[in-house]
Order: structure tokens, then sequence, then C-alpha cells
DNA sequence: ACCTGAACACCGTTCAAGT
DNA sequence: ACCTGAACACCGTTCAAGT
């Protein structure tokens, strides 16, 4: 539950920075369809059109946001998990620094699994997205693969990390804890109640489908599918 | 423009089969946004209400456009894309038969790019998703893929099947041939203006960014893609 | 420059009532 | 069984007005 600010106190100056940040606490609290104009205000203690002076529309607020997403990704590509600038060249080869770039990719989004929807459209509307793009680019480039191959298999990438991230097994978006573990027992006794003999397998992969065991491994497996995949396609290979 | 089916004379009682019917052409000509419970009910020639006796709410409405076509997709596996059904074992090799449930599921999301995001969550929710489901899990088990890898490949292959389609360069939903192609006549133009010097690789793909060239060979690469990387993930291999 | 107030055209949904 | 009517609590957005 996401509290009146008003009611708190901290009403403070509007800006699209904080519209920004409320926008995306309450995303992560209770879904991105709880995202409202009106809902906004309310939090902020202002009127719903006084996010009008700072947003044209509710679609430049999504833009906002993920903008916001896709920069913090940028900064952890160019500085490294460690927060360091990274100043040397990189020597690593073309798959291991691109397996880099989606690793950290996942590591926002993993913090906003209700935003990442958000992003793969809007991928290309700001600087840190280009900046993003272009190092996918260039290393596939690298690889070997020609315009039209790298152009597609570098969507294709990002498109892949917000598809893991949404569809992280036992996902469920803007419920509390309660609720959703009963949610997931529901849906875990419906699928065991299925026929044994028409879907063994199903049956046997249950427990897998609905919950993940473990997430690292989950995302691992992800990221080296992925990379397998342009590992397979790059041109001039056995 | 749907028109109303009143004022064409088409009236006619009311069902779940014909609401999703309305509810997916509604989709296909004007995107998932104009499907509404109101609007629905309008092309139909009667009040809202009406769909509340056929469908407990909106949700469940959702269910059943994505069983619809989750179940197009389980009959074009099934009879093979000539409507001949199967009826000999299916000799191929495990990689190729999967590849062939996907390429059936992209042929049937291919025309419905509106309404793919609606399937994954609900795959598991239907017979028919089941079927597909248990075909993909026998087939990554033969394969010698465990339960866990399995069951999260699969997912992930259905994952990859709509983002391919919604993500298809040029795509924009809703919206019809002129302003269609004015949105992407800006967006190439705003492209084109980036720094050469910064990004050099995205400027050499714009085209490729913004426009699919060939659709075949598009989906080509994503099959392929998905496909080297399981390949390259399988077990007990070079 | 930054925000408010009133108003408009939309939503999904409930509940009682009609046939 | 199948649909209507009125009502409620929500949306995004415009436009004129305040400070």
């Amino acid at each position: 539950m996401v509290r009146k600010q008003a009611a708190a106190g901290v009403k403070e100056r509007l800006s699209r920075e904080r519209i920004v940040d409320c926008a995306i606490a309450l995303a992560d609290a209770e879904g991105l369809d709880a995202v409202t104009i009106r809902r906004l205000a309310q939090d902020q203690g202002v009127t719903p059109m006084a996010l009008y002076w700072h947003f044209k529309d509710k679609e430049r607020l999504l833009d906002g946001i993920a903008e916001r997403l896709i920069s913090q990704a940028a900064a952890l590509v160019a500085d490294g998990p460690d927060g360091q600038p990274i100043s040397q060249p990189d020597q690593r080869a073309w798959d291991e620094r691109l397996r880099g770039v989606l690793a950290a990719i996942l590591t926002v989004f993993r913090e906003h699994p209700a935003l990442t929807d958000l992003v793969p459209p809007r991928i290309l509307m700001c600087e840190p997205g280009l900046d993003l793009t272009e190092q996918a680019l260039g290393l596939l480039r690298e690889a070997g693969f020609g315009v039209e191959q790298s152009a597609q298999l570098a969507m294709h990438a990002l498109n892949s990390v917000v598809s893991l991230v949404a569809a992280e097994p036992g996902r469920v978006v803007g419920v509390d804890a309660e609720i959703r573990e009963q949610r997931l027992r529901t849906k875990k006794a419906s699928l065991q109640a299925v026929s044994p003999t028409r879907y063994p397998n199903v049956l046997a992969s249950v427990g897998h489908l609905v919950e993940c065991g473990s997430e690292t491994a989950y995302y691992e497996l992800g990221l080296d599918a992925f990379m397998a995949g342009v590992r397979g396609l790059q041109p001039g290979r056995p």
C-alpha cells in the first residue's frame, strides 16, 4: 500500500524525476495497472492535472519510466557491477561481452518486473538505449553477422531478457504475498489434476512450471540459451 | 472501422463464440485497447451487461480469446499445414519436430499480432495449451534435457515466438496504413539524425530496425536462433 | 512557471428488474 | 435462460482560470 504523501507530510515540489520515481515505486508495489494519472497525483498530494504540466500525456510518462530503466541498465554496463567506471579496453571475446551487456539489463529489469514490457518498443527513443543498441550491434558485427541479422538479433536479445523476467515461473504482479501464495497453490492443484496418461510430461513438470527452484539457474539458462543460439548461427562456423 | 452489427442488420443471438469472434476481429482491426466490454456490446447491438451473462468479467473474456488462438495453433500442429490429420507416426528428429510446433504457433500468431501477449500466461489454462506443452516437453526430454530445463525451455520457446511477432520491425498496432507509414517515416528520420561517430552501427542499421525487409527471413532467423540455442545446450554434446 | 476546478467522454462492474 | 436500466467508482484529457 502506497500512502498519500500529503498525509505523510512529505510534500515537495513536483518534477519529472519525482513523478517517475513515484510511478516506478507504485508499479513495483501494485503493478502497472495501478499506475494511473489520478493515483499518482493523489500519492503526491496534488491535482491530476498538475501532472500534465510535466508530461504531455500518459504515453510520455510511460516513455519517461522506460528511459529511467534503460539508463540504469546502460550505467551498469558502462561502470561494471562494482560501480567503478571501466577504463581499460575490454579484452574479452565478443560473446562474453555481449552476455555481460544482457546480464546487466537483466539485473535492472529483475528489480522492476512490472515495467519490463515498456522497454522494447522504446529502446531506440533515448540516448542510453541507443548506447546499449550500439554496443550490441558492434559486438554482433564483430562476430561476423551482417547488418540485417545483427539488427534483428540485437532486438531479439532485448526481448528475450524481458520475457525471461516477465515469465519467471511463479511470477504474479501486484498482489501481496499471501494472495500470491494462494493463487500458486490453486494453479498447482489444478495442474496436478490433469490426466496422467495424456499429459505425463506436464504432470512431471508441474513443480517447475509453477515455481522457480533457483532463480540464478533459471536466468543462467535463459542467457545461455540465447548466447548458444547466437553462437550457433555465427557465420563461418562448422 | 468495425461497424455496428445492429446497423448492418446482422443481429443474431449472443454466445461465447460470437463474442470471442467479435473481440478478435476488433483487436485485429484496432488493437487490444479497443477491445472493451462496452465497445463489443455496441458492435453486437446489445447492452454492455449482456456480456456479463456469458463471461464472469473481462479477464475471463481475455482467457477465451487466448484459448481460441491456442486451440487454432494446436489444431495446426495436429493436422499439419495442409489440414489433413497426420496419421502415421512422425519420423523426424526431435529438433525438426519441435521447430514444426513452433512454426505452427507462429503461423497463427502472425494473423493476430495484437493478441499474442495474452497467450503465455494462459497456456496452461486450457486443454489445447496443455497438448502443445506436452509435445514440447516430450521432445525436449527426448533430446536429453532434464525436467526442469525442459519446462523452462518450453516456456521460453513460447515467449520467443510471441515476441518475434510482437516486435516485428515496423509493427504498429491498431492504426491504418497511412498513419502507420507516417509514423515509420518519422521514426526513421529521427534515427538517421543520430551522431554518426557515436552510433555508427545504429546508423548503418536504421533501415532494418524500422522495417522488415523479408518477413520470411526475419521469422526464419528467429526460429533458427531459438533452435540453435536449444541444440547448443543439449546435454551430452561436444 | 506551475498548479487548480469544473467538465467531458470514456471505462468495468453490481444489482435489481424485466421477459 | 438471457438480456435491460440505472447507478457507482473509476479512467484520461481539455480548457479556462488562478497565483
